[in-house]
DNA sequence: GCTTGACTTAGACATTGTCTATTGTAGGAT
DNA sequence: ATCCTACAATAGACAATGTCTAAGTCAAGC
Protein backbone atom coordinates (compact mmCIF):
# COMPACT_ATOMS: atom_id res chain seq x y z
CA UNK A 1 0.00 0.00 0.00
CA UNK A 2 2.89 2.56 0.41
CA UNK A 3 3.52 1.19 -2.94
CA UNK A 4 -0.04 2.98 -3.87
CA UNK A 5 1.22 6.15 -2.18
CA UNK A 6 4.97 5.72 -3.89
CA UNK A 7 3.42 5.43 -7.21
CA UNK A 8 0.72 8.12 -6.70
CA UNK A 9 3.54 10.36 -5.50
CA UNK A 10 5.14 9.33 -8.70
CA UNK A 11 2.25 10.29 -10.57
CA UNK A 12 2.85 14.24 -9.49
CA UNK A 13 -0.42 13.41 -7.15
CA UNK A 14 0.01 16.10 -4.71
CA UNK A 15 0.21 13.82 -1.24
CA UNK A 16 -2.72 15.11 1.36
CA UNK A 17 -3.82 13.76 4.25
CA UNK A 18 -7.36 13.41 3.13
CA UNK A 19 -6.32 11.43 0.20
CA UNK A 20 -3.61 9.07 2.53
CA UNK A 21 -6.55 8.38 4.63
CA UNK A 22 -9.06 7.51 1.88
CA UNK A 23 -5.98 4.95 0.05
CA UNK A 24 -4.96 3.61 3.51
CA UNK A 25 -8.88 2.96 4.25
CA UNK A 26 -9.20 0.88 0.62
CA UNK A 27 -6.26 -1.03 0.92
CA UNK A 28 -6.92 -1.69 4.41
CA UNK A 29 -9.93 -3.40 3.62
CA UNK A 30 -10.29 -6.44 0.87
CA UNK A 31 -14.40 -6.33 1.38
CA UNK A 32 -15.83 -4.04 -1.67
CA UNK A 33 -16.53 -0.79 0.41
CA UNK A 34 -19.47 1.67 -0.83
CA UNK A 35 -18.11 5.41 -1.54
CA UNK A 36 -20.38 5.97 1.49
CA UNK A 37 -18.73 3.50 3.67
CA UNK A 38 -15.18 4.43 2.55
CA UNK A 39 -16.10 8.22 3.52
CA UNK A 40 -17.41 6.55 7.08
CA UNK A 41 -14.25 4.92 7.85
CA UNK A 42 -12.38 7.56 6.48
CA UNK A 43 -14.06 9.99 8.92
CA UNK A 44 -13.02 7.38 11.88
CA UNK A 45 -9.56 8.38 11.41
CA UNK A 46 -9.64 12.24 10.11
CA UNK A 47 -13.09 13.87 11.45
CA UNK A 48 -13.12 16.66 9.14
CA UNK A 49 -12.96 14.84 6.00
CA UNK A 50 -16.12 15.85 3.52
CA UNK A 51 -17.93 13.81 1.49
CA UNK A 52 -17.08 15.47 -1.91
CA UNK A 53 -13.21 14.57 -0.93
CA UNK A 54 -14.16 11.33 -0.83
CA UNK A 55 -15.99 11.26 -4.13
CA UNK A 56 -13.11 13.12 -5.94
CA UNK A 57 -10.25 11.34 -4.49
CA UNK A 58 -12.27 7.95 -5.40
CA UNK A 59 -12.80 9.21 -9.21
CA UNK A 60 -9.19 9.99 -9.19
CA UNK A 61 -8.26 6.82 -8.29
CA UNK A 62 -10.65 5.07 -10.78
CA UNK A 63 -9.20 7.63 -13.52
CA UNK A 64 -5.10 6.60 -12.97
CA UNK A 65 -6.54 2.09 -12.91
CA UNK A 66 -5.31 2.31 -9.11
CA UNK A 67 -9.16 1.25 -7.89
CA UNK A 68 -11.97 -0.04 -10.01
CA UNK A 69 -15.70 0.61 -9.99
CA UNK A 70 -17.65 -2.09 -9.48
CA UNK A 71 -21.71 -1.61 -10.47
CA UNK A 72 -23.54 -4.90 -8.96
CA UNK A 73 -27.24 -4.48 -9.13
CA UNK A 74 -27.05 -3.14 -5.78
CA UNK A 75 -27.78 0.87 -5.40
CA UNK A 76 -24.26 2.32 -4.75
CA UNK A 77 -21.20 1.44 -7.11
CA UNK A 78 -18.20 0.07 -4.72
CA UNK A 79 -14.61 0.24 -5.26
CA UNK A 80 -12.19 -2.25 -5.70
CA UNK A 81 -8.28 -2.14 -4.75
CA UNK A 82 -7.57 -5.26 -6.73
CA UNK A 83 -7.16 -3.25 -9.72
CA UNK A 84 -3.86 -5.07 -10.57
CA UNK A 85 -4.84 -8.44 -10.85
CA UNK A 86 -7.79 -9.38 -13.21
CA UNK A 87 -10.50 -10.84 -11.15
CA UNK A 88 -14.37 -10.97 -11.33
CA UNK A 89 -17.24 -11.38 -8.66
CA UNK A 90 -19.70 -13.69 -7.06
CA UNK A 91 -22.50 -11.73 -6.22
CA UNK A 92 -24.67 -13.21 -3.24
CA UNK A 93 -28.43 -12.16 -4.90
CA UNK A 94 -30.12 -12.22 -0.97
CA UNK A 95 -27.74 -10.16 1.20
CA UNK A 96 -25.36 -8.54 -1.51
CA UNK A 97 -22.01 -10.34 -0.47
CA UNK A 98 -19.13 -10.06 -2.26
CA UNK A 99 -16.39 -12.90 -3.94
CA UNK A 100 -13.86 -12.27 -5.86
CA UNK A 101 -13.11 -15.31 -8.00
CA UNK A 102 -10.71 -16.73 -11.25
CA UNK A 103 -12.40 -18.32 -13.41
CA UNK A 104 -10.53 -20.18 -16.44
CA UNK A 105 -10.88 -19.22 -20.08
CA UNK A 106 -11.24 -15.70 -21.79
CA UNK A 107 -14.42 -14.26 -22.00
CA UNK A 108 -12.76 -11.88 -24.20
CA UNK A 109 -12.07 -14.74 -26.85
CA UNK A 110 -15.70 -15.98 -26.83
CA UNK A 111 -16.70 -12.90 -28.54
CA UNK A 112 -16.69 -13.60 -32.08
CA UNK A 113 -16.74 -10.46 -34.35
CA UNK A 114 -19.64 -10.61 -35.79
CA UNK A 115 -20.76 -10.19 -32.38
CA UNK A 116 -18.54 -6.80 -32.11
CA UNK A 117 -21.00 -4.13 -33.72
CA UNK A 118 -17.98 -2.79 -35.00
CA UNK A 119 -17.02 -1.82 -31.29
CA UNK A 120 -13.78 -2.10 -29.98
CA UNK A 121 -13.49 -4.29 -27.01
CA UNK A 122 -11.01 -3.98 -23.97
CA UNK A 123 -12.66 -5.34 -21.18
CA UNK A 124 -14.82 -7.80 -20.05
CA UNK A 125 -16.78 -7.83 -16.33
CA UNK A 126 -18.30 -11.10 -15.67
CA UNK A 127 -21.02 -11.29 -12.65
CA UNK A 128 -21.50 -14.60 -11.20
CA UNK A 129 -25.11 -14.69 -9.23
CA UNK A 130 -26.70 -17.17 -6.61
CA UNK A 131 -27.08 -17.96 -3.38
CA UNK A 132 -24.04 -17.59 -0.92
CA UNK A 133 -23.94 -20.44 2.71
CA UNK A 134 -25.18 -18.00 5.51
CA UNK A 135 -28.56 -17.22 2.85
CA UNK A 136 -29.15 -20.58 1.68
CA UNK A 137 -28.34 -21.87 5.58
CA UNK A 138 -31.40 -19.34 6.60
CA UNK B 1 -46.63 -8.98 -26.61
CA UNK B 2 -49.84 -9.56 -26.19
CA UNK B 3 -48.18 -12.62 -25.14
CA UNK B 4 -46.82 -11.03 -22.32
CA UNK B 5 -50.51 -9.65 -21.45
CA UNK B 6 -51.87 -13.53 -21.77
CA UNK B 7 -49.24 -14.42 -19.56
CA UNK B 8 -49.19 -11.93 -16.80
CA UNK B 9 -53.19 -12.11 -16.70
CA UNK B 10 -53.08 -16.12 -16.44
CA UNK B 11 -51.00 -15.43 -13.01
CA UNK B 12 -53.53 -13.62 -11.79
CA UNK B 13 -52.66 -9.99 -12.41
CA UNK B 14 -55.07 -7.34 -12.43
CA UNK B 15 -54.90 -5.79 -16.02
CA UNK B 16 -55.15 -1.83 -15.71
CA UNK B 17 -54.83 0.71 -18.50
CA UNK B 18 -51.42 1.82 -16.62
CA UNK B 19 -49.97 -1.57 -16.53
CA UNK B 20 -51.10 -2.43 -19.99
CA UNK B 21 -49.09 0.79 -21.53
CA UNK B 22 -45.96 -0.03 -19.46
CA UNK B 23 -45.82 -3.78 -20.63
CA UNK B 24 -46.09 -1.93 -24.35
CA UNK B 25 -43.66 0.23 -24.27
CA UNK B 26 -41.20 -2.32 -22.93
CA UNK B 27 -42.27 -4.36 -25.84
CA UNK B 28 -42.58 -1.92 -28.56
CA UNK B 29 -38.51 -0.51 -27.73
CA UNK B 30 -35.64 -3.05 -28.25
CA UNK B 31 -33.22 -0.51 -26.29
CA UNK B 32 -32.92 -0.45 -22.67
CA UNK B 33 -34.71 1.77 -21.77
CA UNK B 34 -33.79 3.09 -17.83
CA UNK B 35 -37.48 3.53 -15.33
CA UNK B 36 -37.37 7.35 -16.15
CA UNK B 37 -37.29 6.67 -19.97
CA UNK B 38 -40.27 3.77 -19.66
CA UNK B 39 -41.99 6.94 -17.76
CA UNK B 40 -41.48 9.26 -20.10
CA UNK B 41 -42.93 7.08 -23.23
CA UNK B 42 -45.93 5.81 -20.88
CA UNK B 43 -46.95 9.44 -20.06
CA UNK B 44 -47.09 10.02 -23.47
CA UNK B 45 -49.54 7.68 -24.16
CA UNK B 46 -51.50 8.02 -20.71
CA UNK B 47 -50.56 11.62 -19.18
CA UNK B 48 -51.88 10.85 -15.93
CA UNK B 49 -49.73 7.46 -14.95
CA UNK B 50 -47.50 8.34 -11.89
CA UNK B 51 -44.16 7.14 -11.33
CA UNK B 52 -44.52 5.17 -8.70
CA UNK B 53 -46.71 3.19 -10.31
CA UNK B 54 -44.08 2.75 -13.01
CA UNK B 55 -41.16 1.86 -10.54
CA UNK B 56 -43.94 -0.68 -8.84
CA UNK B 57 -44.80 -2.05 -12.59
CA UNK B 58 -41.62 -2.68 -13.35
CA UNK B 59 -40.43 -4.41 -10.33
CA UNK B 60 -43.13 -6.61 -10.57
CA UNK B 61 -42.16 -7.67 -14.19
CA UNK B 62 -39.06 -8.35 -12.94
CA UNK B 63 -40.13 -10.33 -9.95
CA UNK B 64 -42.13 -12.05 -12.50
CA UNK B 65 -39.44 -12.82 -14.85
CA UNK B 66 -40.84 -11.28 -17.43
CA UNK B 67 -38.13 -8.31 -17.72
CA UNK B 68 -34.43 -7.94 -16.35
CA UNK B 69 -32.72 -5.63 -14.88
CA UNK B 70 -29.41 -4.53 -16.53
CA UNK B 71 -26.83 -3.04 -14.07
CA UNK B 72 -24.05 -1.37 -16.30
CA UNK B 73 -22.37 1.24 -14.78
CA UNK B 74 -24.31 4.34 -15.60
CA UNK B 75 -25.98 4.97 -13.04
CA UNK B 76 -29.74 4.42 -13.47
CA UNK B 77 -30.66 0.70 -13.83
CA UNK B 78 -32.25 -0.71 -17.29
CA UNK B 79 -34.65 -2.63 -17.98
CA UNK B 80 -34.50 -5.00 -20.56
CA UNK B 81 -37.82 -7.25 -21.79
CA UNK B 82 -35.95 -10.23 -23.38
CA UNK B 83 -35.79 -12.10 -20.68
CA UNK B 84 -36.37 -14.92 -22.35
CA UNK B 85 -33.77 -15.83 -24.65
CA UNK B 86 -30.29 -15.76 -22.99
CA UNK B 87 -27.89 -12.70 -23.62
CA UNK B 88 -25.31 -10.32 -22.54
CA UNK B 89 -24.35 -6.89 -23.56
CA UNK B 90 -21.75 -4.90 -24.95
CA UNK B 91 -21.35 -1.17 -23.52
CA UNK B 92 -19.88 1.64 -25.29
CA UNK B 93 -17.92 3.03 -22.20
CA UNK B 94 -18.49 6.55 -23.77
CA UNK B 95 -22.21 7.37 -24.76
CA UNK B 96 -23.49 4.50 -22.47
CA UNK B 97 -24.84 2.69 -25.74
CA UNK B 98 -26.37 -0.79 -25.22
CA UNK B 99 -26.24 -3.91 -27.23
CA UNK B 100 -27.18 -7.30 -26.68
CA UNK B 101 -24.90 -9.81 -27.78
CA UNK B 102 -24.42 -13.85 -27.63
CA UNK B 103 -20.90 -15.04 -26.92
CA UNK B 104 -19.74 -18.60 -27.29
CA UNK B 105 -18.88 -20.82 -24.07
CA UNK B 106 -20.57 -21.23 -21.03
CA UNK B 107 -19.08 -19.39 -18.73
CA UNK B 108 -20.78 -20.75 -15.20
CA UNK B 109 -18.50 -24.07 -16.67
CA UNK B 110 -15.41 -21.77 -16.69
CA UNK B 111 -15.66 -21.54 -12.27
CA UNK B 112 -14.84 -24.09 -10.80
CA UNK B 113 -16.17 -25.50 -7.35
CA UNK B 114 -13.21 -24.44 -5.71
CA UNK B 115 -13.76 -20.86 -6.62
CA UNK B 116 -17.57 -20.72 -5.29
CA UNK B 117 -17.16 -20.51 -1.82
CA UNK B 118 -20.00 -22.89 -0.99
CA UNK B 119 -22.36 -20.52 -2.91
CA UNK B 120 -25.12 -21.91 -5.12
CA UNK B 121 -24.42 -20.28 -8.67
CA UNK B 122 -27.60 -20.05 -10.32
CA UNK B 123 -26.67 -16.83 -13.11
CA UNK B 124 -24.14 -15.29 -14.96
CA UNK B 125 -23.69 -11.88 -16.48
CA UNK B 126 -21.19 -10.95 -18.48
CA UNK B 127 -20.54 -7.22 -20.04
CA UNK B 128 -18.17 -6.54 -22.74
CA UNK B 129 -17.03 -2.83 -22.69
CA UNK B 130 -15.21 -0.77 -25.53
CA UNK B 131 -15.72 2.05 -27.66
CA UNK B 132 -18.59 1.95 -30.14
CA UNK B 133 -17.82 3.37 -34.13
CA UNK B 134 -19.87 6.61 -33.84
CA UNK B 135 -17.28 7.01 -30.54
CA UNK B 136 -14.34 6.25 -32.06
CA UNK B 137 -15.17 8.43 -35.44
CA UNK B 138 -15.20 11.58 -32.99
C1' DG C 1 -74.68 -2.91 -10.26
C1' DC C 2 -72.39 -3.48 -5.83
C1' DT C 3 -68.30 -4.58 -2.99
C1' DT C 4 -63.84 -5.14 -1.95
C1' DG C 5 -59.22 -5.50 -2.02
C1' DA C 6 -55.76 -4.64 -5.16
C1' DC C 7 -54.07 -0.68 -7.78
C1' DT C 8 -52.88 4.24 -8.55
C1' DT C 9 -51.81 8.76 -7.22
C1' DA C 10 -49.19 12.92 -5.52
C1' DG C 11 -45.81 14.19 -3.27
C1' DA C 12 -42.75 13.75 0.74
C1' DC C 13 -38.71 11.39 1.80
C1' DA C 14 -34.24 8.71 1.27
C1' DT C 15 -30.00 7.63 -0.93
C1' DT C 16 -26.29 8.40 -3.90
C1' DG C 17 -23.69 11.42 -6.44
C1' DT C 18 -22.20 16.23 -8.44
C1' DC C 19 -21.16 21.08 -8.46
C1' DT C 20 -19.77 25.68 -6.81
C1' DA C 21 -17.78 29.30 -4.30
C1' DT C 22 -14.76 29.81 -0.73
C1' DT C 23 -10.96 28.68 2.20
C1' DG C 24 -6.80 26.06 3.07
C1' DT C 25 -2.30 24.07 2.07
C1' DA C 26 1.65 21.22 -0.31
C1' DG C 27 5.60 21.89 -2.28
C1' DG C 28 8.56 24.59 -5.22
C1' DA C 29 10.85 29.20 -5.54
C1' DT C 30 13.42 32.62 -3.17
C1' DA D 1 12.75 29.59 6.78
C1' DT D 2 9.25 32.10 4.45
C1' DC D 3 6.35 33.21 0.71
C1' DC D 4 3.45 32.10 -3.50
C1' DT D 5 0.46 29.91 -6.15
C1' DA D 6 -1.86 26.36 -8.15
C1' DC D 7 -4.12 22.56 -6.66
C1' DA D 8 -6.97 20.47 -3.03
C1' DA D 9 -10.61 20.45 0.62
C1' DT D 10 -14.77 22.17 2.57
C1' DA D 11 -19.84 22.99 3.40
C1' DG D 12 -23.75 22.76 1.64
C1' DA D 13 -26.88 23.40 -2.26
C1' DC D 14 -28.41 20.82 -6.01
C1' DA D 15 -29.50 16.79 -9.10
C1' DA D 16 -30.82 12.13 -10.21
C1' DT D 17 -32.79 7.93 -8.97
C1' DG D 18 -35.55 5.28 -6.21
C1' DT D 19 -38.98 4.25 -2.08
C1' DC D 20 -42.82 4.96 0.89
C1' DT D 21 -47.36 6.51 2.66
C1' DA D 22 -52.04 7.94 3.04
C1' DA D 23 -55.94 8.56 0.52
C1' DG D 24 -58.64 7.94 -3.46
C1' DT D 25 -60.02 4.78 -7.57
C1' DC D 26 -61.32 0.92 -10.15
C1' DA D 27 -61.15 -4.22 -12.13
C1' DA D 28 -63.28 -8.24 -11.54
C1' DG D 29 -66.07 -11.43 -9.06
C1' DC D 30 -70.56 -11.84 -7.00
Amino acid sequence: MSDLLERLRGRGWRMTAQRRVVAEVLDGEHVHLTADEVHSRAVARLPEISRATVYNTLGELVSLGEVLEVATDKRAKRYDPNAHRPHHHLVCAQCGAIRDVHPTGNPLADLPDSERFGFTVSDVEVTYRGTCPNCAAA
